[in-house]
RNA sequence: GCCCCCAUGGUCUAGUGGUUAUGACGCUCGCCUUUCACGCGAGAGAUCGCGGGUUCGAGCCCCGCUGGGGGUACCA
C-alpha cells in the first residue's frame, strides 16, 4: 500500500515535477459528458504541464454498452476539444489475456478464490451477521472470482483533492473481480491496466472513490505500488441534480452544435471546480497548462452554468481574427462568402449559432416570422419614412458607409425624426426583424440594389 | 439499511484563527448609442447549512445534526 502521506504534502503539488503518466479511461456509453470532458482535460493539463504522458484507454469490458460507434463518439469529442493523447486508445477487452494471467497469479497465491455465492447470498449473509461483518466466501472449485479482503485493518485512500479517507475492512465485502467465465470486472481490470501502464496519477470522478479501496487491495495482492489518486467532485445540472441528458446541453457534441468554441469550453470547464489564488477568469489553454494544480481542485460539486459559458464564449469569439471567425462560421453554417457579414456581426454574437439568426437575412432575404416588429415599425408613418429613405438612398452617387450615413442623417433632419423612427423601419425592411447588425453597415454590405429593392417592397 | 464524500451571495469561486468576507457570471440602474449587443461605471444580493464546543478571537479547528451527492452488481 502507498506509504503514509504520499498523497498529501506540498511535494504532491503537480506542475514541474517528475513526468507524470496519467490516463483518461472512459467507458463508451455514448456521447462524452462534460464531466468526462473535464476529467480528460484535467488529466491532459497534468500531463502537458509536467512533460508527462497521457494515455487513453477505453473501458469496454461491458460488452453490451461498448459499440464501435460509442467509442468513436468519445474519440471524436476529444479530438474536437483538442485534447490529445500520447498512447492508446487501448482497449481493455484486448488485454483480457493479461487479466487472466494476473487473475491466475492471485488465485495461486490465495489472494483470490472462486465462489458460487450470488449477490443475494451476500445480502443474506449481511442480514444475518450485521453490517460490521463483510462477506467472506469459502473457496470452491468453480464460480466467480472474489478478492480476499483482510478481516482486520483498513485501507486508506490518499487523495490529492480530499486528503485521506479510511475504509475499514470489516465494512467491505470480498468483491467479485472476474466473472465465472474468467472475464475481468472493472475494479480488477483498472488496477491491472493502470499498474501495467505505469500510471502515476489516477484522476477521475468522485463516483469512483468508494471503489478505490477495492482497487488498492488489488494492487496489494499484485505486490505493486499504487498510483496517487485524485477524485473530482461530480457536476450537477441547473436543478442541483446530477447532470444528465435531460438537463440541457450536457455533452460536448451538444455544446459543439450550440456553437461553442473548444477553447472556451476548455477554459470554462477548467474553472468548474478548480481555481487558483489569481482572480483571472479568462485563461488561455497554455496558461492553464502552466497553472493547473490538481491539489487545488475544489471538493464540492459544481453546477454547469451555460450563461457563464455563453459569456465566456463571446469573449473568445471576439478574440478571434476576422479570418479565423469567418472560417469558423463558414464551417458551422456550411455557407461561404460570409466575411463581410461576419465583420459587421461579430460584436453581437456569443456563439457560432447566434450568427445566422442575426445576419442570415443578408443572404436569404428578410425573415417573415417577426410580426411584432412589422406591426410596430411598418406603420403608415413608417412606410412614408421608408419612402423618403428610399429616394435619398437611390439618389446616392456612391454606395458606401459615409455616403449612406450622410444621406440618412439628412432624412432624419429634414423630417425631424428621432433616430429610431427612421432606422427601425429600414431595419425591418431589410431584415424582417428589429435586431440586426448596425444599419449603415448592413446597407453597405447588402449592396445598393438589394437594399433599395427591400426598402421599396416594404414601403 | 450500511459505507464514504461534500456544505462561502442565484451560479462558479478566493479565503487556510484577527479582512468592511475576494473575483467572475447572472440580475438592476446609468453612460455610450440607430434597436439589440459590445464596452465602461455604479448597485443590490452572504446572519459563511444549523447547534454546540476550543480560543481573547472561528468561514477557517473539534463534536453532533440537517441537507445534498456517491458507493454498496458475475456495470463502468
Amino acid at each position: 500500500m502507498a506509504s503514509r502521506g504520499s498523497g498529501c504534502g506540498p511535494e504532491a503539488r503537480t506542475g514541474i515535477m517528475s513526468p507524470m503518466r496519467v490516463r483518461f479511461a472512459p467507458s463508451p456509453t455514448g456521447a462524452l459528458h462534460i464531466g468526462g470532458a473535464r476529467a480528460a482535460l484535467y488529466n491532459w493539463l497534468m500531463a502537458r504541464g509536467s512533460g508527462g504522458t497521457m494515455v487513453l484507454r477505453i473501458e469496454d469490458t461491458d460488452r453490451e454498452r461498448s459499440t464501435p460507434e460509442n467509442v468513436e463518439q468519445i474519440l471524436d469529442a476529444l479530438r474536437w476539444l483538442q485534447i490529445d493523447w500520447d498512447e492508446g486508445p487501448i482497449s481493455q477487452v484486448e488485454r483480457s489475456g493479461r487479466h487472466e494471467e494476473v487473475l491466475q497469479q492471485l488465485l495461486d497465491a490465495g489472494h483470490a478464490y472462486r465462489s458460487t455465492a450470488t449477490g443475494d447470498d451476500v445480502k443474506a449473509y449481511k442480514a444475518e451477521h450485521g453490517a460490521d461483518k463483510g462477506f467472506r466466501g469459502t473457496p470452491e472449485a468453480e464460480g466467480a472470482v472474489r478478492l480476499r479482503v483482510p478481516d482486520e485493518g483498513a485501507t486508506v485512500v490518499h487523495d490529492l483533492v480530499r486528503g485521506d479517507t479510511t475504509f475499514q475492512h470489516v465494512h467491505l465485502d470480498d468483491p467479485v473481480i472476474a466473472r465465472a467465465d474468467g472475464t475481468a470486472l472493472y475494479n480488477f481490470a483498472v488496477a491491472v491496466d493502470d499498474a501495467d501502464a505505469g500510471i502515476t496519477h489516477v484522476v477521475r470522478g468522485e463516483d469512483h472513490l468508494s471503489n478505490t479501496p477495492k482497487q488498492l487491495l488489488v494492487y496489494v495482492a499484485m505486490g505493486v505500488e499504487p498510483p496517487q489518486f485524485a477524485h473530482l467532485p461530480l457536476l450537477h445540472g441547473p436543478d442541483g441534480k446530477k447532470l444528465s441528458k435531460r438537463h440541457g446541453a450536457a455533452s460536448v457534441q451538444e455544446l459543439r452544435d450550440a456553437g461553442y468554441l473548444p477553447a472556451a469550453i476548455r477554459n470554462y470547464i477548467a474553472l468548474l471546480g478548480w481555481g487558483d489564488t489569481d482572480d483571472e477568469t479568462l485563461i488561455s489553454t497554455d496558461e492553464l497548462v502552466r497553472r493547473f494544480d490538481v491539489s487545488r481542485v475544489s471538493k464540492n460539486p459544481a453546477q454547469f452554468d451555460e450563461k457563464k459559458l455563453r459569456w465566456m464564449n463571446g469573449r473568445y469569439l471576439r478574440g478571434l481574427s476576422l479570418d479565423e471567425l469567418t472560417a469558423e462560421l463558414e464551417a458551422f453554417t456550411g455557407r461561404t462568402g460570409l466575411r463581410e457579414a461576419v465583420a459587421i456581426s461579430r460584436e453581437k454574437i456569443q456563439t457560432l449559432a447566434d450568427f445566422w439568426p442575426l445576419a442570415g437575412f443578408i443572404f436569404d432575404g428578410p425573415t417573415d416570422g417577426d410580426e411584432k416588429a412589422r406591426a410596430k415599425w411598418l406603420t403608415e408613418e413608417g412606410r412614408a419614412t421608408l419612402g423618403a429613405a428610399h429616394d435619398a438612398l437611390a439618389a446616392l452617387p456612391a454606395w458606401d458607409h459615409p455616403s449612406i450615413e450622410a444621406a440618412l442623417q439628412e432624412v432624419l433632419e429634414a423630417r425631424e425624426l428621432k433616430p429610431g423612427a427612421l432606422f427601425q423601419p429600414i431595419r425591418v425592411a431589410l431584415a424582417g426583424t428589429a435586431v440586426s447588425p448596425g444599419i449603415f453597415e448592413t446597407l453597405t454590405v447588402l449592396g445598393r440594389e438589394p437594399s433599395l429593392e427591400r426598402i421599396a417592397a416594404a414601403r
